[in-house]
DNA sequence: TCCTAAATCTGATTAATATCATATTTTAGG
DNA sequence: CCTAAAATATGATATTAATCAGATTTAGGA
């Protein structure tokens, strides 16, 4: 999350980031910042290109992703869907005795990630109603 | 939690739970549970006796305690209340970029676990409103 | 008082996740 | 077409969390 935000902030179109000069920036280890935008690289959330002046980036269509995207991808979509007792049949129907206590506040923050775009987040940090990183 | 509610749902006077008689009735593995009871134990969320008769239940002041008790003993308290994108000066007044998109979403859910007893959920459960593990 | 059944304590093992290292592929530029 | 610079792929190591095993303490009942 905080490595896509940092592209988005500093992405613009003839400069992209390599690993060894983002991962400073953001406090997040070296191969493992390589490891995770690979990762978001190759499900299309990030944008990169080989070779030298190489490196990530977002385009124009990573820009408009919903955030639900990047947890999806780095922690797989039952993550924060699955029922908290992990009950298989839990659901509005048959409710865990957690379900309504979770269900109700968590479904808001999962539509929320569904609602919110990168582009809106960053759009917010460069009208200064919040702050990023370091 | 899944044991923490079974001894809610399941303790009565004169009946205390061995680690042996609980972990294959709700899933969990059989070490697993013994270290997490012992610590729930130890910090005051369930009760226990040693020796034969003995075991863990649920005191009336158990019954009382929230469920943040349980969440705070498990994971520790920075668990549920830190900046998801761990900077350290996040805060309302100066917000990170996810602040508000997950603050509000959070702290309502906190509210909850702090305002909803042992006792609350295991009502619901009696009066058939939601069910248990299994 | 002794035996046994229980939790407790402690350290070891296993599994999962995070991190590292390095060889391979791609591509811009000479 | 060659070279160097970048991501990519793959496997190894380290760290953390989950699980196991066994010795120790406590308490009930004969």
């Amino acid at each position: 999350m905080k490595a896509v935000l940092f592209l988005a902030l500093h992405t613009n179109d003839n400069q992209k980031w390599m690993v060894k000069d983002i991962y400073s920036r953001i406090n997040v280890p070296q191969s493992y910042l390589a490891k995770i935008l690979q990762e978001l690289s190759k499900r299309d959330v990030i944008s990169s290109s080989r070779g030298p002046k190489g490196g990530f980036y977002l385009s124009e269509a990573n820009f408009d992703l919903p955030l639900i995207k990047i947890v999806d991808v780095i922690d797989g979509k039952q993550r924060l869907r699955s029922c908290m007792l992990s009950i298989k049949e839990c659901d509005s129907d048959n409710p865990c005795a957690l379900h309504d206590l979770v269900g109700n506040t968590n479904s808001e923050f999962i539509k929320r990630l569904e609602q919110t775009t990168i582009l809106d987040l960053i759009s917010d940090v460069k009208e200064g109603k919040s702050v990023l990183p370091l």
